[in-house]
DNA sequence: GGCTATATGAACTCAGCGTGAACGAATTCA
DNA sequence: TGAATTCGTTCACGCTGAGTTCATATAGCC
């Protein structure tokens, strides 16, 4: 499921925020001004930023700019009180992705933010399924036709980044980065253990595998 | 410059959205209903959509659903009078990107289509054809009117930086160069492997090849 | 024809990966 | 609380195939 970053400076706006996200299953992290939102960024990966502008140390805007700077690209939705045509242009031209003026409409938010992470292919649906594969996050379960399995908290994670992009290549570092946290300092071979464990558990799978790309990395994909 | 298709029944509305979008250099295609819309798609290579919701013929929910079932990824920005919840969560769930209720700011729409097409460029960057060979750069992959290939990783990168410009004819330094880098010391017959076990993929192809420019290097193109 | 550049089959090698086992940490159970 | 189980990680050893080289055949050019 998708990690969403939410920066504004008022905690009950923030605690709101959370108890929507949090009911359709997003994990949810909080900065309460942009200096702190870039030491949270360092440490998890995030898929989705929601900024508020109006903020004390690093507001919306210079946040945005320099998270582009930096070269990250995950969409950002600004939210703020401003309504004039101004600052709208200017958080669009700072790099954000979409842009809400307050009250927010929690469900509008909601949605927008679906569509924002539909976009950019990282997957907002709390249910995978893959060539008879199904996986169910809630739970941290996985179903196949024969039998299903509750899984350990990082294989079921490793299999989720897997199946989110069907196809796509990981490298370990990518995978170890999102599931581990940047700043861990695991063995990559540690991957590799895991991705064996999931393949016994699939083995007896027609359409399913996790494919080795020498040199690169991992994919999931249904089998020829 | 993007092209961008207007789908609205009401004639004034796309005229004054027309004059806004080509002030900004757009190029600007217009349709009444989502019928006319397909037709116009199948025709022309559209970047971004803008679509009306209350259209005679095909409403824009309708067109929206087609657009993705059928395959097409452009964004989709919707426009309509309808503002409340269950209209825009039945937009979004179709697969729009955005939605803007009427009376539409024009300057805003601008700043939206702008942050979409940014955002499409972003992640539409995976896939390369030529000839009828289509390279998947995120999965390593090439697909074949008869096959589909893992290619290994140097392999790839070769096939990958030939097709980046059709018919210019690399050296094979400049293939090590950026392929091996600049310090490499393998020896240039290498370059004659790797060239090789591409073609034995493509043998039976019609539209494409790699061909040898004796003395200078290689380079791909569409057969004659 | 003679020279040079490229094609191609085959052999080699070593980085990258699979895998079993072992051990500590975390979690569950009694 | 301690015991039992499950989970996460590391390590070491062996295997494999991608990448490279080499030797020979073939093709292009004057």
């Amino acid at each position: 499921m998708a990690r969403i970053l939410l920066v504004d400076d008022n905690v009950k706006i923030r605690k709101l925020m959370e108890i929507y996200l949090k009911r359709d299953a997003f994990e949810v992290l909080q900065a309460e001004d942009g200096t702190e939102a870039l030491s949270v960024l360092k440490k998890h990966n995030i898929n989705l930023i929601v900024a508020d502008i109006m903020m004390p140390e690093m507001d919306g805007y210079e946040l945005t700019e320099q998270l582009r700077d930096a070269g990250f690209t995950m969409p950002i939705l600004m939210v703020t009180a401003k309504e004039t045509y101004a600052d709208k242009k200017k958080g669009f031209e700072m790099g954000a992705d979409d842009y809400m003026t307050k009250p927010v409409d929690m469900d509008e938010m909601l949605l927008r933010i679906k569509a924002l992470l539909r976009r950019a292919k990282i997957s907002s649906e709390n249910r995978l399924v893959l060539g008879g594969v199904e996986l169910d996050y809630e739970a941290l379960e996985i179903r196949t036709p024969k039998q299903v399995y509750l899984l350990p908290k990082k294989e079921f994670y490793l299999l989720f980044k897997l199946l989110s992009h069907p196809k796509k290549i990981f490298t370990r570092q990518e995978l170890m980065d999102d599931i581990w946290g940047f700043d861990s300092e695991v063995d990559e071979r540690t991957v590799d253990v895991h991705i064996k464990r999931l393949r016994d558990k699939f083995s007896d799978l027609e359409e399913f595998e996790i494919v080795t790309v020498r040199g690169l990395g991992y994919k999931a994909e249904r089998k020829a």
